[in-house]
Formats: C-alpha cells, structure tokens, sequence
DNA sequence: CAGGATGTAACCCCATCTGTTACGATATGA
DNA sequence: TCATATCGTAACAGATGGGGTTACATCCTG
C-alpha cells in the first residue's frame, strides 16, 4: 500500500547524518536514499523549518544535524514533516444534517482521535537515538 | 486528507437499509450517497461476499442488509471492505541490509502494529446499532 | 568572478479513489 | 416470448498526492 514513504527515509538518512556529525550535500544524501537531491531538499525542508537541521549554501554547504540523537524523537521528526501519511478524519459528507451519518463521523472520529494520540505517544517515547543503539546492536 | 471516504459512507448507508428493511436499489442507494450506482454496487460488493448484505436481479431486485444491526460491529465491515485507508507499513527499501533503515522499520512497525491493533479492538467493541441509537438520541 | 550548493517552480509518471458510460447477464411480469 | 429493471463488471476520465527530473535563480566560497 505504502502511500507516504517520507517519514521512514528520513529517520533513516538523519541517523545516517548525525552518526558522521559532518556537513552532507544533498546529492550524497540522494545516494543513500537512491534518488535525487531535489527530493531531498524537500523531504528535509521542514526539518530545517523545525531547527533539527541546518543548511548552507555554496561550495562545502549541505546540510547539518544540529541536535543530537537524543535530543530528537519520532514525535518531533513527524511533526516537522507535517505527519507525513497520517490517516484520520475520513468522515462522510454527503448528507449534512443527516443524524445518521452525523453519528457514524463522530464514532470513525472517536476511534481515529484516540488510535493518533497513542500513535504520537509511542512516538514520542522513542528517540533516534534508540533506534541507533537498536541498529548497532543488531548488527 | 481524507485519501478515502468509503468506510462512512458505506456505516452510514448500511445503517439506513437495516432501519428501513427492505430491498432497495442501487439507484436509490446512490441517491442517498448522491454519487452513482456503480459506486454503490462496488462499495458494498465486499459487504455481500461477506454475507452482511444480498442482491437480487431483475425487477424489484436490489440490496437488503441479512444481519441486525446488533450483529455487526465497525470491525466486521472494516474486514469486509478489506480494510480501506488503512495507513500502515511505511517502510523504507532503498538500502536492503542497511542495519539502521532496518532498525527504523522495526520501531516504526512496532508502533504501527500496536495502533492498528488498538484500532480493531476499538471497532469490535461498537456495533452499527450504538451508532444507530446514538443518532436516534441526538435527533 | 567562476563554480558549487541550496531553494523552488514546473513538469511528468504512477497509484488510488471517485464518477461515468457501456454492455452483458439475469430475473420479473405482462 | 419479450420488454424491462436490475445487478456485475469492464473501461475510461478526472482529481489528488507522492516521487522523480529538469531548469533556473540565489547565494556563498575561494
């Protein structure tokens, strides 16, 4: 299905980033992620509009981790993105006033406020730096 | 967002069929979603496969719900639509083997395993008939 | 001032949901 | 028998959104 794969590609390429503590052009990063350094720009435009990571033009620029694993959970990752995929607030709208379809938006949304606020829990249990240790361990 | 509206419209239809018990078309059926019978007909083709609902063709043929509304919970016909808009399984492959895209696909199924698993319960535990009475009392 | 890098717009491709038309299959009833 | 109503389904167009590519302006380093 997989319909939004942002979220996972940067969490991956950020580990990668603040592990080599260096600056790291968008095109070495289109490497790891096998694709093009426009896209990159884009996946992580929010992350430097979120201060996670900082860029810098011109020769020797790139991009930069400025917080440390620790300092960063998947909370905080998902929320710059916008949460990237998120999957809630299906609700129908083609009988305004009908009870009946009123009560059906409002149990889908009961279900959906609840399932997202345990999502964004979990997530904000979890730093990268976990997922680092978990990645270092496994291997 | 809202990548997929199916799931309402199909808990607020299905609720309006049982209460009237009787065949209806799938003509009359559009007009109450105000969209077209063959959307009807392909919403609530799972709906039948899964024995919630008969057709009948010919004149006077049509839908009628087979089950009261006490014996189907929002679980029962989320499985039979096959789980639309499900937002699950974001994973990254761009570097098979990488230990630590490897490690955030695991953090984050973990999570995605436990939300949806949370949702389940949550549409088990809710028949169309709360919804039904729920709109009842709120008229 | 030349070159390397970001920022961003403008496309294309692809998948999915929605809506529409068309047509075959089938059941009813005169 | 046969016209009609209805489902079942294929085929196609439109809208939306992510992903990829190209192009170009902007900015910084040396």
């Amino acid at each position: 299905m997989n319909r939004d794969g942002r979220f996972p590609r940067v969490l991956h390429v950020l580990i990668h980033m603040a592990l080599r503590d260096r600056v790291m052009s968008s095109a070495e990063i289109a490497q790891m992620l096998r694709t093009n350094p426009v896209v990159v720009r884009r996946m992580l435009a929010g992350l430097r509009d979120g201060g996670f990571v900082e860029t810098s033009k011109g020769p020797g620029g790139g991009w930069r981790v400025v917080k440390s694993l620790n300092a960063m959970t998947l909370r905080d990752i998902f929320d710059a993105m916008d949460r990237p995929g998120i999957n809630v607030g299906q609700t129908a709208k083609d009988h305004p006033g009908c009870p009946v379809e009123a009560a059906v938006n409002i149990a889908l949304a009961d279900v959906d406020d609840a399932v997202t606020e345990m999502m964004l829990i979990r997530y904000a249990a979890t730093t990268l730096a976990d997922i680092a240790h978990a990645a270092k361990t496994a291997s």
